[in-house]
DNA sequence: TTAGTATATACATAATTCCATATGTTTATT
DNA sequence: AATAAACATATGGAATTATGTATATACTAA
């Protein structure tokens, strides 16, 4: 992972909020980022492919649901960025988060119920 | 500074080498640059003037030549993030800081005579 | 089998970004 | 004053990137 690859993936807004929000809750399928970011579908998931394709996350198929969460191999200082940008602006992700929670019949997980 | 502003001026190769340039030199003229990048003139002058209009840089004029630095309030976790990029990717920078140190009549600093 | 949900992708277009060239301003030098 | 160096910026166009719509695939459930 070059650095003006990363940034170049971070550098839009869908794209910023998908990375950070994976990075907080570890995994998010497309239909929980959609009602994070209020986005529709096509959006939400031509970003992530291009997330994949870059190296920085990583995708499982789990019944109808995909999930994508950080690459098990993301540099570490990478990692760090991110971890980085979400504690020096606590409110990037508020409305996010808030979004999140407030979504009925979230996708359970394999490991929840496992 | 927003991260996604920040993101949006670190994705391109003439900004982000300009600011981890700086960051790791303290401050550097424009024909500093133009030497480390081998970039034209106008091209750098057009990428550091956004880097000052984003809150990013400052910059100032002494004689003929323009100084510019880290702008003094930056944010820290976006100083923090800058620094880990750097210790993150050892190599990012080397043919610029090779091509800085090879070139000939660097001009002398305020900062060095007084 | 049919219908519905979740996700991916192709395509055309819109929007943004980037650049080289040309030119202007300021400062230093002769 | 005239020339040259350092830097900034305007402009038109090229290149890249992002988007919505439509459609395809895969899985689930009835």
């Amino acid at each position: 992972m070059n650095p003006l690859s990363l940034f170049k993936c971070l550098a839009d807004d869908t794209r910023l909020r998908c990375m950070l929000l994976i990075k907080e809750q570890g995994e998010l399928c497309v239909c929980e980022l959609m009602q994070a970011l209020d986005q529709i579908q096509p959006k939400v998931s031509r970003n992530l492919a291009q997330l994949r394709n870059c190296g920085l996350l990583s995708s499982k198929k789990q019944g109808q649901w995909v999930y994508y969460r950080l690459k098990e191999d993301l540099a570490p200082w990478a990692d760090d960025l991110l971890e980085m940008t979400i504690k020096g602006n606590p409110n990037f992700l508020a409305d996010n988060l808030r979004n999140l929670s407030n979504m009925g019949d979230r996708p359970e997980r394999a490991s929840l119920c496992c």
